[in-house]
DNA sequence: TTTGTAATGATAATCATTATTATTTAGTAA
DNA sequence: TTACTAAATAATAATGATTATCATTACAAA
């Protein structure tokens, strides 16, 4: 599916601008901060601004075509992965590397099935792993 | 354990601003703000300072005295319970509440005794449950 | 008590984010 | 295609939260 349609499909007028941000946000895999977005589309787009990066990634969020990540200092920083997973924080690195395991969720989500939460209306869960980097320059593997 | 033995016991001096604000987190059952805990400490003690009580969080959390809970929309609020736990995230009342199930507490733990994630050495590891409260007058309750 | 060092208060500076507004653009309908 | 309308954008000012500065004060060790 092309940005134009993904823009469409979310009710969402696609601008240039918007285009060149989703097409940033497809392409990476880390998980950016508004800055980085801004850095990566300014040189091909150099009328892009700031205020507008920030505008649309609340918009893309509140499509539902993004979410955002909370990092433990407080800032935020977006996801264009929408299915279902966790986060690894390498707090040494700043790096945040999705996590999914199958027969972890499937844990999870039976247990919630079971236990109830009442007065709450469960949107999603989320499983958080803290830790440091043990070599900042490798890669940390889950097997 | 009065608030003076914790703060020397986490080897920073014990002055009256410090205890205070210890003591402000101590008998606090929610997750508050900076500024919450400036407008609870102020009445009594009308010449601290806001950057003050920056301070203090931060060098409580920096110590191990309390831990740093980012929101979902990018701000710190700070805890004192410093037991293993999880949060529960109300969405539309911007309330945090702890949560923890000793029986999930174990499933999470063996996992990850099991499956091994190389190159991180993990400090902790917290599940975030985001919802919103169906009557946000009442509480939520976990049976 | 005295003394050295660290913490505090007051406030200025900084940084991130949001608001404002004139201009431009996308989408639609003639 | 062209013209129209509402929405989006660029530029930048305003705001709000957090941090830095530094003169003063307070802790705690001798």
């Amino acid at each position: 599916m092309t940005v134009r349609e993904q823009l469409l499909r979310a009710k969402l007028k696609a601008t240039h601008q918007r285009m060149v941000v989703l097409e940033a946000l497809n392409n990476c895999k880390t998980h950016p901060t508004v800055e980085s977005i801004y850095d990566q589309v300014k040189p091909s787009n150099p009328s892009i601004s700031l205020a507008t990066v920030y505008k649309t990634l609340e918009t893309f969020a509140e499509a539902g075509l993004i979410s955002k990540v909370p990092t433990t200092e407080g800032h935020m920083r977006y996801d264009s992965n929408l299915s279902n997973h966790g986060h690894i924080y390498c707090l040494n690195t700043d790096e945040i590397i999705d996590y999914y395991d199958e027969e972890l969720n499937n844990v999870i989500v039976d247990f919630f099935r079971k236990k109830r939460v009442s007065n709450l209306r469960i949107k999603n869960i989320t499983l958080n792993i803290n830790g440091d980097k043990l070599d900042p320059d490798k890669e940390v593997v889950i097997k």
